[in-house]
RNA sequence: GGGCAGGUACCGAAGCGGUCAAACGGGGCAGACUGUAAAUCUGCUGGGGUAUCCCUUCGGAGGUUCGAAUCCUUCCCUGCCCA
């Protein structure tokens, strides 16, 4: 029923940052190989901010790989442990939310992860469940068995601490909690992020300290986002959802720099082996050239979360707009209620929405960034007769038909 | 509980009675260039109005002053040291 153990593990560490301690894992394969049990493979999830990017699709697509070896996938919506707000790789306390907040949240979140996910051996969990009925005693004799200095070890904490950046207290039982989903549902297997080591690795101990057998740890790589500098998050900005449109998740890899190809299209499409090879070595030989292989990259993704005809209609649009500077196929057209068709350009443009203020509107236009029916518009002035129907282009790649309406 | 240092625009960080919408850096946006929404270079970056005019902003609330981000009072928040 299951694959052999090597072949597992050669599954299992490919495109994997860390995989410890190995010598544990491959006996655990060994004994589910033997009884015909599936481990428990479980993966944490932040439903704080519920909106997936590629940066998360990295670990959901290793979680796929073990549910197709056979494995049982458990998926920990962290409802409870989003009211601390997980201090991971942050420099500061993250805000903490309700509830309920959090379980809308976890639905969604839940829609977007089953994009990767197979639903069949997947399993959902709350944490609420177990971390909301324990009482405080219950969280003493949890806190008993870490150390502050232990904690201090996470260098996001030392930093802080160093830095005489403020840490709240509960922040250090951010750790022991998402540790105890692990000993709630008995994980053999957690992954996450390279951002999370320290994390599971607290999952392990406080395993031990409950009688159970200790976790094995999946680490993958985390994805910069594409302003190629900060790790992939939606509150910089630098982010590819996995909603994103096929134009718009298009147009985002074609913008990440060019050191950064050979790593999303690795980590972000787990080609095989064979692809990757000949990628790679295009890519460093010059036969590939980068601007091609960002094309190839972001077919491949654009295919994954929608299909190849998107993908390729994508990219067409993109060749359009900004290699041969055309209009775009879709262009929306935008019916502004106006008495006096003759409209200052400057009102038009805060009345569409494509600017937010006047004064940006202004600043815009002054920088050569507005044009209407491909004329550059240069004053700030100028008046717009919309009787007719008019193309506006704002900036690189904003455009909108307007018209009186 | 005491002492000290702080809280400035999206972020970091200057300013310490008028010349402050507030230096500088990052980010963002635009332009040029290009192989792309890479890289690089240049410019812009609170809002309204355009004749160098008005409004909102420097943790909150009051006050002093012709005039405050800058001084005073008080409150809230943070860090460090001492207890």
């Amino acid at each position: 029923m299951f694959p052999p153990v090597n072949e597992q593990m050669d599954i299992i560490k490919s495109f994997a940052v860390e995989v410890f301690p190995e010598d544990e894992l491959v006996q655990k394969i060994e004994k589910s190989y033997r009884t015909n049990k599936p481990l428990n493979i479980k993966l944490g999830c932040d439903p704080s901010r519920p909106d997936l990017h590629i940066g998360h699709s990295v670990v959901l697509r290793k979680l796929r790989q073990f549910q197709d070896l056979g494995h049982k996938a458990i998926l920990i919506v962290g409802d409870f442990t989003a009211m601390i707000g997980d201090p991971s790789g942050r420099s500061k306390t993250r805000p903490a939310l309700t509830l309920e907040e959090t379980r809308i949240n976890g639905k969604t979140y839940l829609e977007q992860a089953t994009k990767i996910l197979s639903t069949k051996n997947l399993e959902v969990r709350f944490n609420s469940e177990w971390l909301g009925k324990m009482t405080f005693s219950d969280v003493i004799r949890l806190a008993s068995k870490y150390t502050v200095s232990q904690i201090l070890e996470r260098d996001d904490f030392s930093i802080r601490f160093k830095n005489g950046i403020p840490i709240s207290i509960h922040e250090f039982l951010y750790p022991l909690a998402q540790a105890m989903d692990s000993v709630a549902i008995e994980a053999d297997v957690e992954l996450g992020g390279t951002d999370q080591k320290f994390n599971l690795i607290v999952g392990r101990e406080i395993q031990k300290a409950y009688g159970l057998e200790p976790q094995c740890i999946v680490l993958m790589p985390i994805l910069e986002g594409t302003d190629g500098k900060e790790k992939m998050s939606k509150s910089l900005g630098n982010y590819i959802a996995i909603t994103d449109s096929p134009r718009e998740m298009f147009g985002k890899v074609m913008s990440i720099p060019d050191e950064l190809i050979l790593k999303y299209y690795k980590y972000a499409t787990f080609p095989n082996a064979d692809e990757l090879q000949k990628f790679e070595n295009e890519l460093q030989s010059g036969i590939l050239h980068p601007r091609n292989a960002k094309v190839e990259t972001a077919k491949r993704i654009v295919s994954l979360y929608h299909s190849k005809e998107e993908a390729e209609k994508a990219h067409q649009e993109f060749e359009k707009i900004f290699a041969k500077k055309e209009i775009p196929d879709e262009v929306e057209t935008f019916a502004l209620n106006i008495d006096n068709p003759e409209c200052p350009l400057v009102e038009i443009l805060v009345a569409t929405g494509l600017s937010p203020s006047k004064k940006e509107a202004r600043r815009m236009i002054e920088q050569g960034g507005v044009y209407v029916d491909g004329n550059r518009i240069s004053d700030i002035n100028e008046r717009i007769d919309l009787s007719t129907k008019k193309l506006i282009k704002y900036g690189k790649r904003k455009f909108l038909y307007v018209q009186k309406g």
